[in-house]
DNA sequence: ATGGTAGCGGAGCTA
């Protein structure tokens, strides 16, 4: 069982790059985030011709928008919460039903990017950021404990020093600010382990996200670990792997964001 | 301290 996560930065846009991350990274599952189309212009073609009988979306005009491909059947969970009722489209939960009768829990997260200053008094961005996540982890405490469940997504939250290029030159941006770091280690104690880091030491540098705004990324190679993939407890002996797709970023046209893979023996 | 690039939608917001 593959699960892929990507930021596409547009669903429309860079249709032709899912071919890509097909051939490359075969998922049973791909998670989408920032997919920017309402659901009444989602190309619904699509992900059958790439393999995906099952599809979920949530989209709106211009911005943010998750979507779930599958392989297998899916069902939406739509009592889930709507953080901070703001209808954003940021996240999709769902049921995947598995070929053995097994049934996996998933959540596809899109969390606020937060603006610029890291201060939640003159900026309305980051507070929102810091209360989605807040809000988040009191909903997975007060339902959990989980089994059979992943969480994946851009949490645009780089938690570890190695999750940054450098670690005191990101303090104070944000992304990598203590207080985004509190929150998103709360966040995951609430019932999940970090896959990618089951199987990389804290010490070694993982990046998910390199900036557009740079004239070489692979030359200065100032990343940041964005994207993550969560699972809950008794999963982790399932654990098989991981692949975080750096090719991507050099693809025609590409998005600033990476797929990250995790194999769960299941 | 600043500016750098990208997407949506058709100016300015968001990232």
């Amino acid at each position: 069982m593959r699960i892929v996560t990507w930021n596409i930065n547009s669903l429309r846009l860079r249709l032709g790059l899912l071919r890509h991350l097909v051939d490359a990274l075969a998922p049973d599952v791909l998670c989408l985030q920032e997919t920017k189309v309402p659901d009444a212009l989602f190309p619904d073609a699509a992900p059958g011709a790439l393999g995906f009988g099952h599809v979920a979306r949530r989209g709106m005009k211009g911005y943010n928008g998750v979507a779930v491909l599958s392989r297998h059947p899916l069902v939406v969970d739509e009592a889930a919460p709507d953080w901070g009722g703001r209808g954003d489209c940021r996240h999709l939960a769902a049921s995947v039903s598995l070929p053995g009768g097994e049934v996996l829990d998933l959540h596809n997260f899109y969390v606020p990017a937060g603006g610029d200053v890291p201060d939640r008094t003159v900026n309305p961005k980051f507070a929102h950021k810091l209360d989605f996540v807040d809000e988040a982890t009191a909903w997975f405490r007060a339902t959990g404990p989980r089994r059979r469940c992943v969480l994946v997504g851009d949490l645009n939250i780089a938690p570890l020093e190695h999750d940054v290029w450098s670690h005191k030159q990101l303090l104070g941006v944000v992304s990598h600010t203590p207080p985004e770091v509190e929150r998103l280690n709360a966040w995951r104690d609430s019932g999940f382990v970090d896959a990618v880091r089951h199987f990389v030491p804290e010490d070694q540098k993982l990046y998910t996200w390199w900036s557009y705004r740079n004239r070489d990324w692979k030359a200065s190679d100032r990343g940041r670990r964005l994207d993550h993939v969560w699972v809950s407890p008794d999963l982790r002996p399932n654990l098989g792997g991981y692949r975080i797709l750096r090719e991507a970023r050099d693809w025609d046209g590409p998005s600033d964001h990476v797929p990250v893979a995790v194999d769960i023996d299941l």
